[in-house]
DNA sequence: CTAACATATACGCAAATACGTATTTAAGGA
DNA sequence: TCCTTAAATACGTATTTGCGTATATGTTAG
């Protein structure tokens, strides 16, 4: 029973782990420079490996985690793996941040507890 | 020049750089914890002490960011300091994440690059 | 089937960040 | 003023996470 309950809750993270966990996903400079890029339609690795200037395989890396986080979904053409914005929402949720961003942007700047 | 420039990039981050650090700070489960805390009211240091259950100066730090980060404002009353949510936007995007993570829950606990 | 191209994954290392404990700062009451 | 309470900050440690390189997987063309 000890065990069911602790695999109970490696299942069902309570809502503030989740919910951060989800956000963590938005949390690298990387990943975000993709989603604006997916903003104007979708990309293959290729494309956005050059347009984002990292390797191959950490762009893949960076796509896998979005996918995990459900903010990109893929398909295949051919050779090529297409990536694409998940939900409309997605794109809610980066316009809702930047106005608070613009409000915010010199505070944002001084902190110096996340760098 | 070459400091100038230097200069410039350290206050003023480009766009993708700046958001992941706004979102970094949504990035831990006691911080979003705290906020969902203040959805309910306003509350001071003690009291969110005794609610999520870490040390005064951990819960403290995790203010100090959130504040940093434009999520909260702070006020003294006498000699305790009341946090409130800074905007009612920060609750729209809380909101907002929660609707997208109702259909991606099972995704994001099982992403294994972010834990 | 094999070669070439496209993408995904593995792994060790370095940097970022969260933790607990201890200390400092600030305000109010005796 | 001195003491008590409340909150903020400092610091060393442990964990998380991003990076680059190398390798594996998968798909198409010849």
């Amino acid at each position: 029973m000890a065990q069911q309950i602790q695999v109970q809750e490696q299942v069902s993270p309570n809502v503030p782990e989740l919910t951060s966990k989800f956000f963590r996903g938005l949390g690298d400079p990387t990943r975000v420079r993709i989603l604006y890029l997916l903003l104007e339609g979708d990309k293959n690795v290729g494309e956005l490996v050059g347009l984002v200037g990292s390797p191959q395989g950490r762009v893949s890396s960076h796509l896998a985690c979005l996918r995990s986080c459900g903010y990109v979904i893929s398909y295949r053409d051919g050779k090529n793996v297409y990536y694409t914005l998940a939900d409309s929402r997605v794109k809610d949720l980066l316009e809702l941040a930047q106005q608070i961003l613009t409000d915010n942007a010199e505070r944002i700047i001084a902190c110096h507890i996340i760098r």
